[in-house]
DNA sequence: CAGTATCCATCAGGATACTG
DNA sequence: CAGTATCCTGATGGATACTG
């Protein structure tokens, strides 16, 4: 194998470099839906994740649209318009999140 | 797309299920050590996770043990000789680890 | 060797209220 | 509608010391 742990003993396995990137509680489950749904608004989002807390959602958005996996479009009409989509890099991510998703029907309680 | 909420509207999307198992900070690098390496003992294995604490690490085996995905085999020796491997189970995840393995060398700095 | 036991720090995550 | 702003809590993770 190749080991993960690099020859300096610094840098981080690679999956662990994943994991701190989608490892959020809601993060993997705004990123499938985004990519199976397309594109959502803000609140619609917040109707797919019943529990998720307004800051908490926004919070997540944010650090999902600072590391390049999604785009927000905003359209300054009032009321104001907020558009959520997946971009290149985000897209990237899919066959994780489609393993995972698959695992979790197949192992879950479901 | 077959929605992950369910029409009861109570059970969690099947990729929050699958993130509750592994998302604890090392179990996806544990795992994929495992997963790869094959057995290792208990040392071996801290060796391999640089900066992980001894009860960090015992309570993430004990978890992932008591979630089927791990076999923990006693010898009673002296010294005291412990061996860790797959289950069927935990070899179910490989799929998932093999691909957050490939996108953290992709796209990490590697 | 392979762990517990303790005690502590941090922070992700949450409830609620307010705002452009 | 789509967010901040506050304030708060609990689970997770960590350092260190002890044990069979």
């Amino acid at each position: 194998m190749d080991t993960p742990i690099d020859q300096e003993g610094k840098l981080k396995c690679s999956i662990e470099y994943t994991l701190k990137k989608i490892g959020g509680k809601w993060k993997t489950v705004i990123l499938w839906h985004l990519g199976t749904d397309g594109t959502l608004r803000y609140n619609g989002l917040r109707r797919l994740l019943p529990g998720v807390a307004h800051k908490v959602l926004s919070q997540q958005l944010k650090e999902l649209e600072e590391d390049g996996f999604i785009n927000r479009t905003q359209y300054d009409t009032i009321p104001p318009k907020v558009e959520y989509s997946m971009t290149e890099l985000g897209m990237t991510l899919m066959p994780i999140l489609k393993q995972m998703h698959a695992w979790g029907k197949e192992h879950g309680e479901f």
